[in-house]
DNA sequence: TGACTTTTTGTGGTCTGACCACTAGAGTAC
DNA sequence: GTACTCTAGTGGTCAGACCACAAAAAGTCA
């Protein structure tokens, strides 16, 4: 398996001396989110290559969420929230068999110590922003399309308080596989009132820096919604998968 | 904001068509690990596009790691174990500022837990194998290359053991940023053999389904290793670094 | 003046078709 | 058999042209 090793510098394919260059530039501290890189055609002309084969290193770097990259705008380095693997979850789960409970298993792991270590180093002004995502949800407790993005908010704000960058990003990469099958899937209003007071309590819990039951209280919840998504999957079956077309290694991608 | 997501009929980048036209295919089980695709210029004519277009989302979809393109020989969708995020980590540390104790307390959370529930689901065939590593682990006391290269599988082993594949490609994410560094740093051999006296204890546990014992072991295990970090970056400082931006590329030294 | 529309400019996106570089296997000589 | 050479097939790179989009500038009209 070639583990390409970083910083190479007789990389050959020109794709990853591209990647080296601006993962220096950024590890070296020369170029910070939010910042824009100059031109392709320019940078090329610069870097001794082809438009082409520099479009192949952005969009590596597009790929990995490193690169921002805007038509008709220009080209930047990623500033918004860390996002890892991207929707990389999603096919894996096709590629290597993902099963549904072991998503939900690594989310009561992560969001369930994110919570604890929430209660314990959140700050005043982190419980307030959760206090104001908990009244929208209240308040958009019969929109469940609405309420779903409070409710995405406030996970995301404990992942916040948690102070730690890496266990959020992960958080945020399991969560959204599941993410856009919540968008479609709207859900029944009487759902809704519960699962506002379980973040209630999960609030309070936190507040009052009660670490344990944070913990045992964001599991519990994940737990009804397994249980809940369960239902709904039983409710409308999956279409079935042909069997095994083992037939050639040469797949035919035409239709 | 544009939240771009899947399966768009009418997405107007072709790479993304490219992405999508795979991403369906591995999903409805048309292609599997270790298939090969078509070549470009039969691909690019099918598609209906440009073989540089194809090409933009074939290099999308190796850069996330589902392709695996090979010079001269054709590509293939993944069939290794499953990565996510790649080297990510290490970017996003100097993009988004991780702190080193970010990674450990992440690792301490996904190895502990795993470590818990390998204790619960482990197979006999996954002890034995354990056990094995752990045995090439006092054969190589004294060559701490190759001490790592068993260190790693131990751990590995365990994460597959415990039975949750994304689990263990989240924990492979985080370390995979660590690993590079501690193959330049050899580290000391006395070391090694309270190493391998952790990790043997960290075995028994397991082997006994002691699953509390085994994630306090693990947790311990890594709080030492961290430990032993934090001496070695105190022994040899490091480059002074302007602003926010810190170099993530720091010796990792006992496990 | 002010607001609206049109044009210009600068950027990434796509196309074409040629040629280079690598790999594996077939063919050949010994 | 072994080692070498050749060849076919594949991805990698190049060049230059043109298209599509977004923001800013210029023009237009009340």
């Amino acid at each position: 398996m070639p583990k390409e090793n970083a910083h190479s510098k007789t990389d050959t394919h020109l794709t990853m001396r591209v990647v080296d260059h601006f993962s220096a530039m950024i590890e070296d501290g020369r170029l910070h989110p939010g910042d824009q890189i100059p031109p392709e055609r320019d940078l090329a002309r610069s870097l001794k290559m082809s438009r082409a084969s520099l479009r192949a290193g952005i969009g590596y770097l597009a790929a990995m969420g490193v690169m921002n990259v805007r038509h008709g705008v220009g080209t930047f380095v990623a500033d918004g929230p860390p996002e890892l693997g991207k929707a990389s979850i999603s096919l894996m789960g096709a590629l290597h068999g993902f099963q549904p409970w072991q998503m939900f298993e690594a989310r009561k792991i992560l969001e369930g110590q994110l919570a604890a270590l929430a209660a314990e180093r959140g700050t005043e002004a982190h419980f307030t922003a959760l206090a104001e995502e908990l009244a929208e949800m209240y308040a958009t407790i019969n929109d469940p399309a609405e309420y779903l993005i409070h409710d995405v908010r406030f996970h995301r704000m404990i992942a916040k308080a948690a102070g730690n960058p890496i266990l959020a990003a992960l958080m945020e990469t399991v969560t959204s596989a599941l993410y856009d099958d919540r968008r479609k899937t709207a859900e029944r209003s009487r759902g809704l009132k519960q699962s506002a007071d379980l973040h209630k309590e999960l609030y309070r819990a936190m507040r009052a820096k009660n670490s344990a039951e944070a913990q045992a209280l964001m599991e519990h919840h994940l737990s009804m919604a397994q249980s809940a998504q369960d239902r709904e999957i039983a409710a409308v079956p999956r279409r079935r998968v042909s069997g095994k077309s083992k037939s050639s290694r040469t797949a035919n991608t035409s239709r």
